[in-house]
DNA sequence: GAGTCTATCGCAACACGTTGCAATAAGCAT
DNA sequence: ATGCTTATTGCAACGTGTTGCGATAGACTC
């Protein structure tokens, strides 16, 4: 067959990265998988796991968030924090990104990686340090709600 | 007497702004704001459960944790997510800084103000949002970390 | 000082995420 | 196909943080 659903190159990698490290491919870790390809934007923990039990009720948090660790010890998928701690997956196909929350109006933008160059460069000359983009969970006050509040 | 304990003129704010909003000032609220007095740093919630529960082994997590809350509308705490999404809280008057976390060493390296200055700028430019230094919470290579994996 | 109003407290239950352990089952060798 | 090894699963318990509710006790009025 020439043509290919969305996910499936991605279950070959994982197949094969697996079998390298002596570990097992199996039902739970495809539904997973698929769940995270299917939610393309964010997800939280707790979302996923509702995804999950309604194509095998008998899945339980431990198994999706053990999954959730493996496929980001892969750099299959990422997480990170939201401004109330809670955690987000997505897969790392989706492009590399990170997150403004708006304490003003409550709005969520997202940095792709060019808006974001300059402010890594900027956190490495004045650190040292090399920030992770995937990591980068800012929150502040967006352009709107800035010029709002000088009223 | 003419001397004044550390954290008492924060206690008359305190009072003050609690009865300007038909607050009540208890006890309770008094070991609370004593014990973040105490660990100038930064401690978790957790931590400071178990030191008010030192003074007063009556008290509950709620009560802790809504106290915590009340003391960030006051302006008189802030409260950020570690990269384990743990909570961290801290009094106003310590110095307002970001937190930088190695995922190589561990280490945990804290963001002065005139550090982040540039990064803040950029960031501003860069989007058009003005983000918060409190919740700035960075993950990524130190310097050291980076040198060593170049090898 | 006694009474009233209601903010605060303690409790109990919940939500999200993590961890230890025994049972299961994936993948390999025969 | 059968058996073996051990990665993975489900369960149960725990840790941190949140929420609803009845009981307690501040602060104010008389």
């Amino acid at each position: 067959m020439a043509t290919e659903r969305a996910g499936e190159g991605l279950t070959g990698r994982l197949q094969a990265a697996l079998k390298g490290r002596g570990q097992r491919w199996t039902e739970q870790r495809q539904i997973i998988v698929d769940v995270l390809a299917a939610s393309d934007g964010h997800a939280t923990g707790a979302e996923l796991i509702e995804r999950v039990r309604e194509q095998d009720p008998s899945a339980t948090p431990s198994t999706v968030y053990r999954t959730l660790d493996l496929l980001e010890e892969l750099g299959l998928a990422r997480h990170h924090h939201g401004p109330d701690g809670r955690e987000t997956y997505h897969l790392e196909e989706t492009v590399e990104h990170g997150h403004l929350h708006c304490r003003g109006c409550g709005a969520e933008q997202e940095l792709d990686a060019a808006a974001a160059a300059p402010i890594l460069k900027a956190i490495t000359s004045a650190t040292g340090f090399s920030a992770d983009l995937d990591h980068l969970s800012l929150q502040g006050l967006c352009a709107a709600c800035r010029a709002a509040q000088v009223s």
